[in-house]
DNA sequence: CGCGACGTTGATTTGCCTCAACGATTGTGG
DNA sequence: CCACAATCGTTGAGGCAAATCAACGTCGCG
């Protein structure tokens, strides 16, 4: 049996700020772990993402179709990262982007209106979703500059020294999807590096 | 004379929550107006980002140099905007991105040590930041969105649509840059929209 | 008035996409 | 437990959107 969900939130939780007893409390209440399956949608669009989710095990992707119907990836998770419709769950707005399980899953959802809740009646628990909200901005604009000043393959080099992991686990049209090129591609640069090695 | 800087951050706060009179005196004391001249920088690469500014008055572009010398544009603020470089702001630690004044500007300035004090002393104010990361979040993952899936002349006609005053006062070529484009490319694209229309 | 900043236009090049065909692996129902 | 389909990745040929390079026009300002 893996460690108990709700001990993985508070330990997480704690890496930021110091909670209370009744912080705890209030946090592992509103927490609730679910089960979703590989392939399983916890987002769509045109609904409202009432849920933020938090990952315990497993893999998901949020992803949006074009105008031309290509799927475009702009989120991945694994352990211990959030994922949701950002736009959809912050104005409580219907969703443009799809969220599915790649792997079976454990996650904890949070609803809005809880989320507001623990906000308004701890100043530290309001503290700890400013700093996720600011870390989540900063890593998007990491991501701008990347996708502005980087070449395909550049941009797969990073992804592969920072997020190595990933490259285990999420299949190659996600990553691909995400790094802003084609399946195609990824494997013509992956290809390109395994001669260059010899 | 304009409206006085520290009564414009005020009302720009109360868009979002409620400020107590101690609150309001806090804002004020800590937010600092200052006058930056054309072409000046308030950001360095190399340098910490103490401050984070709100625009008063002017216009003002954040931007990193790539490897290959090109400028990219990161960030574009005019009145009641915010900039600085976000990364290096929030975790205090050197800037990649200059940050520029593209007119003479009149800026609210916040050290870093007084927007946490601000943060710490008031759950409202608390609260008040962790808004604006949230959507400086959800402005950002429009933006990656709008990268990946739309086409240059796309995301040309969006910038259009949304930010209208924003062509009337920034160079071209800055705004080229902010969309991921050239100069060059973006002014082909604005040429044939003036003969589509005859 | 002259110089630097900004924008335009055309010719050429290129990084990446599209399309198509084909293995390898996984999963699933009979 | 096998057959067959679906999913995933690879490879190659050809095409296109956007970059690069180069030259030139214009305007504002020191």
């Amino acid at each position: 049996m893996e460690t108990s969900s709700p001990e993985r939130i508070i330990t997480y939780v704690e890496q930021f700020i110091k909670l209370s007893e009744q912080d705890k409390n209030a946090v592992t209440e509103k927490f609730k772990p679910i089960k979703v399956k590989k392939r399983q949608f916890i987002v769509q669009p045109g609904f409202v993402a009432r849920n933020r989710y938090f990952v315990i095990r497993g893999a998901l992707k949020g992803y949006v179709i074009g105008d031309d119907g290509q799927e475009h990836t702009i989120q991945l998770a694994l352990e211990d990262w959030w994922i949701s419709d950002y736009n959809s769950y912050i104005f409580q707005q219907p969703a443009t982007m799809f969220v599915m399980a790649l792997e079976d899953c454990t996650l904890l959802q949070i609803k809005y209106e809880d989320e507001q809740f623990l906000k308004n009646s701890s100043h530290r628990l309001e503290t700890f979703f400013r700093i996720i909200a600011e870390r989540a901005a900063a890593f998007m604009q990491r991501r701008i500059i990347i996708n502005l000043t980087q070449s395909a393959e550049e941009r797969y080099d990073s992804f592969m020294q920072r997020y190595p992991l990933m490259l285990q686990r999420i299949p190659q049209y996600a990553i691909a999807s995400y790094l802003g090129m084609t399946t195609e591609f990824l494997s013509k640069i992956r290809n390109k590096k395994v001669k260059r090695k010899r």
